[in-house]
This record gives structure tokens, sequence and C-alpha cells, in this order.
DNA sequence: CGTCGATGCTTGAGAACTTCAAGCAATTGC
DNA sequence: GCAATTGCTTGAAGTTCTCAAGCATCGACG
């Protein structure tokens, strides 16, 4: 009775869509509410990690870098971010958020009130292991050398 | 040294932000290359267990009604779905993939490689443990009542 | 130092996505 | 049967997205 259900990569693939796109509708309702696009939202929810590059943002969501000029340029028009050239190199545009930009996706990751009660369905216990697993499987290094 | 690493919800969310963005990175890359976009490729993916009526489909991919009728307009004109009309509920036309649209989205599965590979870093157990909390999290019924 | 190739960002064109308001057909409830 | 609801489509307006092209800057090499 222990680990032998036997979960085949196809049904687990399956699954993580599943899991993502509930975690995905609930982040675009949440953005919405704040009057943003899904776009606008994840663009903010990656500079919550720090200030970066044009070329950076567009290469975590996936995206040609001439696409992440027109977003931007909503965001900056309503003051949720900042274009500030880069001191090293005049070419690159590095993207921080506003007070007013971290304050948005604030709301906006406190509002993930589906999300937020699935996950309390777990253990504390369970949450570390999902936290875990997911790193390993999504974050790792493919190689070092 | 077991389970009190102490990984609260904000940090659990964040590494699914991360995990999704690799995961739909991957997917939009495979639907890229068999010259779908990703609301096409998503689309015939939530086909893949059945057919759907285009408010269930608008539901499941968060998105107006409205939006879904172009999006299978043009998927249709590809021959990778079908509408066909309900047999119990006139105003209803269920989408169906075809045997093209079939074989389409097994092949943007299987070119999921950076995902395959995540997830082949998991042991068998991992990979149960794994879906089974996603279940548990992302798949619960809210309440019975 | 000067030039050549590569890199980072932007612009413009064209298509797809997205929402909202409105409309039609069919169903459901009374 | 009639009214309100539901399911899908259309049209308008804005956003997203990609591709091709362009400009500025950087790095390397002579």
């Amino acid at each position: 009775m222990t680990g032998t259900r036997g979960v085949d990569t196809a049904q687990l693939m399956e699954q993580l869509s599943v899991s993502l796109a509930a975690y995905y509708g609930d982040f675009t309702v949440a953005a919405a509410s704040e009057n943003l696009t899904a776009s606008q939202g994840k663009t903010l929810n990656v500079l919550r990690r720090g200030p970066a590059a044009m070329r950076v943002l567009a290469s975590i969501l996936t995206c040609d870098a001439s696409n992440m000029t027109g977003i931007v340029d909503r965001l900056e028009k309503r003051g949720l971010v900042q274009r500030e050239p880069s001191p090293t190199d005049r070419r690159v545009k590095n993207v921080v958020l506003t007070a007013e930009g971290e304050r948005v996706i604030d709301v906006i990751r406190g509002k993930m009130h589906t999300t937020r009660a699935g996950l309390d369905r777990l253990s504390d216990q369970e949450r570390d292991t999902l936290h875990d697993l997911l790193e390993r499987a999504f974050t790792a290094q493919p190689a070092a050398a």
C-alpha cells in the first residue's frame, strides 16, 4: 500500500496541465480584477524578483523581444514599471517595478484564493515535498560543465 | 532533518509560477513547431480528454465564449477539429478532435523534451507523490453539497 | 584606432487573441 | 404560451504576438 500505484509520465503530464490551467486561470482572473491582462500580470510577477533587462523578460516569458516593448510600454504608461538605462551597457534597458507596481502585483497574488485554498489542503510537510519536487523537476540546471 | 524546512505558501506559489513558466514555455515552443499558437495548442490539449461544448472550452481556458469561436474557426479550417451539433440541445455545438488533430496534439506533447527530462529526474515513487499532491491541491472538489 | 559582426531594443505590418456589447436560436420555468 | 435564461456568433476596439528591418552599442580583431 505504499508507492506502487504506477503513475506513468503521460498521466503526470496530464495532471500538470490540469493543475497549471487552474493556477493560470486563478492568476488571470486576479490580474483582470486589477485591469491587467495576463501578459501584463506575468511581467509584473517576474519583476517581483528584481529588475530585468527586456531581453531577459522576453526569454522568461517565451516571447519575442519586440513583444516586450509593447507590454512594457503599456505598463510604464500606467506607472507600474519604469525603464532604466543599464550603467554597464548602454544598449540595455532594465525594467524596474515602481512602488505602485509592487503594490498591484501583491494585491493580485493576494487574490488568488482558489490556489491558496488548494495549497491549504496540504499539510506543512506535504507543501515542503511539493516545493522540493517542483524545484528539482523544473528549476534544476540541465548540465554544469 | 526530515520535513522541517519551512516553506511557506508564498514561496510555494513562487515555485509554482516558475514551474508553470517552464512548462508553458516548453509547450509553446512545441506548439509553434507545428505552426499552432499557444491558445490553439491548449484547445487541442483539452479536447484530448474528449469532445466539449464551446462553453465548456471557454470555461476551462478561462476566456470569453466569443473568443473560442475564432480559435475553433481557425482549428476547423485546418481540419484539426470539427463542430458537431449536440443531439440533446440544439443550441450547443460539441467540438471534437479529428484524426489529424489527435495526431498533431500527440506530436506536440511528444516534443516537450524539457518537461519530460525534468520529470525523469524524479523517481517512480516521487512522481506518484507529485501526482497525488497536485491532484489534491488542484483537482479536488471545493464542496460537495 | 577603425571596421566588422554580434547583441539589445525599437518600429511597422499583419495575424491572432481577447473582451465587451449586441443579437439570434433554442431551452427552461412558470 | 411567454418570459427569462442559456449557448453560440458577430462586430468593434485594444492587446498580444511574430517577423523583418533598422538603429545604437558593444566586442573582437587587425
